[in-house]
RNA sequence: GGCGCGAUAGCAAAGCGGUUAUGCACCGGAUUGCAAAUCCGUGUAGGUCGGUUCGACUCCGGCUCGCGCCUCCA
């Protein structure tokens, strides 16, 4: 049995789905103006794992994470570059594909953009204007009316007057209630022409909330089994796709929410004014992707989790005993029987609000026993389940030689200093060997001898 | 100020009201020419004060500390 920690109850609950053995689950993806960072691939790898689990227990699932390609900061961007918007767009949108390939981040079912829905979009703030949740201001905008949906702060529990007393957002007077927030902006002379849509309501483009609920009720409909996306989504953005969908439909718009923990850089929020600011791409430019993988896997997808050069290589280290007992024991191919022993094990863990660093500690214990056993079915297991982690997929010699992307001799002057090794050792001149093993140590290559000859593999 | 999350050994990170989490690092042993890898083994925990209980790291409450959201943000 699936249990979900569910944000809107605060309780982990027993998953049901609508339509049993299917699940209709909608993630907000990236707004495309610039390179995915390394919390986009904390939040994304989370739903990744969530993707991959529901297929590996046999659900039909539906996974739409969209793309947001119209909005205020891309047409800021698209200004800057002097380009149109769609190239920005597009470019980025080609860059985020190879981030998250990269990172083993499997493509959702369906990945809607923004711009392709807009009369969708419109045809829900009619609704909402209709129901007298929306009203155009004076200033051409067509806001929420926030405090006329009761359910305002339902999931991020925060009452409206609470939101006001706390308020920091300098009052905008056309809006009929400071906290209302925008559906539709009128557009502006100086805006670029590829960013204005016509509507009832006059020339303009959407608001940032209206654009998923959109898009999740033309794709997948009126309810969802789970709505997912980022830590720092829950409010505003949440919150007001609820006040929308529920606004426009009155029916619940999602049963579950879940929401991925934050990722901090050296124990800080990660921004680019305190300069730890990384992007997805400045980590692989030192780690192995399927490192960062493990790295995230290690600590449950909820957990807030700190980023640092350090702990990328304890996860490098803990990865690579776990490739060096698949190249000790060549793995078979099994069949994954999911009711006994470290399989059951292993399920009842991922059942468990996708328990991964309970399912990864299961994966260490295989490992062991794949070592002690040297029994290719325990090794096959081991490769099956970490698997649908994505994990060990790779040719373990290919992974354990890998190392950094930079830096280091290469496969063929390591294998030419292995063989003088060899020469010295067959001439029993162990101080030259170990001169020898020494040297490649310092450039990070590290020997290891055995009966069958003599291996390698990068620090 | 409002709302929420967390505090586990050197580091990272889970489960669990009583029985070894797990990984990295460290130490001892086996193995090895010496190492490495692997195996065997030891040690190092549960912020703090109180409550519940036969028994609490695990439940409840106070306190302290840390973090996040409340503004575009994954």
């Amino acid at each position: 049995m699936l249990t979900i920690y569910n944000s809107l109850t605060r309780h982990k609950q027993p998953f049901t789905p609508i339509k049993p053995g299917k699940v209709r689950m909608y993630v907000c993806g990236m707004t495309v103006y610039d390179l995915c960072h390394l919390g986009h691939a904390r939040a994304f790898l989370g739903f990744d794992i969530v993707q991959r689990w529901f297929r590996a227990s046999g659900y039909a699932l539906n996974y739409v994470r969209n793309i947001t390609d119209i909005d205020d900061k891309i047409i800021r961007r698209a200004v800057e570059n002097k380009e149109p918007i769609k190239a920005l767009t597009e470019r980025m949108i080609a860059e985020m594909h190879r981030d998250f390939d990269a990172l083993g981040i499997e493509r959702p079912d369906v990945e809607p953009r923004a711009t392709d829905y807009v009369p969708q979009m419109l045809d829900l703030i009619e609704s909402l204007e209709a129901k007298g949740l929306a009203y155009q201001a004076d200033d051409g905008d067509v806001n929420y009316a926030v405090r006329k949906f009761s359910g305002y702060g339902k999931l991020s529990g925060k009452s409206l007057d609470d939101l006001r007393s706390g308020e920091r957002v300098a009052v905008d007077s056309s809006k009929r209630d400071p906290l209302d927030f925008v559906l539709w902006k009128a557009a502006k002379e100086t805006e670029p022409a590829d960013t204005k849509w016509t509507s009832r309501w006059g020339k303009g483009r959407p608001g940032w909330h209206i654009e998923c609920s959109a898009m999740s009720g033309a794709i997948l409909g009126k309810t969802l089994d789970i709505h997912g996306g980022g830590p720092d989504l829950r409010f505003p953005h949440h919150e007001n796709e609820i006040a929308q969908s529920e606004g426009a439909h009155d029916c619940t718009f999602a049963n579950f929410w879940m929401h991925a923990g934050a990722l901090n850089v050296d124990s800080e929020k990660m921004s680019k004014s305190l300069g730890n600011f990384l992007t997805i791409r400045d980590v692989l430019a030192k780690f192995n992707p399927e490192v960062v993988r493990f790295f995230v896997v290690r600590s449950h997808y909820r957990s807030q989790v700190n980023y640092s050069d350090e702990l990328l290589h304890d996860a490098r280290q803990g990865l690579s005993r776990l490739y060096t007992a698949l190249r000790d024991v060549a793995p078979a191919q099994i069949e994954i029987d999911w009711n006994v022993g470290h399989a059951a094990r292993f399920k009842a863990a991922m059942d468990d609000d996708f328990n991964t660093p309970e399912a990864v500690a299961i994966l260490f214990d295989l490992a062991s026993e794949a070592q002690k056993t040297r029994n290719a079915e325990t090794a096959g297991l081991l490769k099956a389940l970490a698997g649908i982690l994505g994990l060990l997929q790779h040719d373990p010699i290919s992974f354990l030689q890998a190392g950094a992307p930079t830096g280091g001799p290469s496969a063929g002057e390591i294998e030419a200093l292995i063989a003088q090794r060899v020469a010295a050792k067959q001439t029993r001149n162990f101080a030259e060997a170990d001169r020898i093993r020494n040297e490649l140590k310092a450039a990070g290559v590290l020997l290891e001898d055995s009966a069958g000859g003599t291996t390698w593999r990068r620090a």
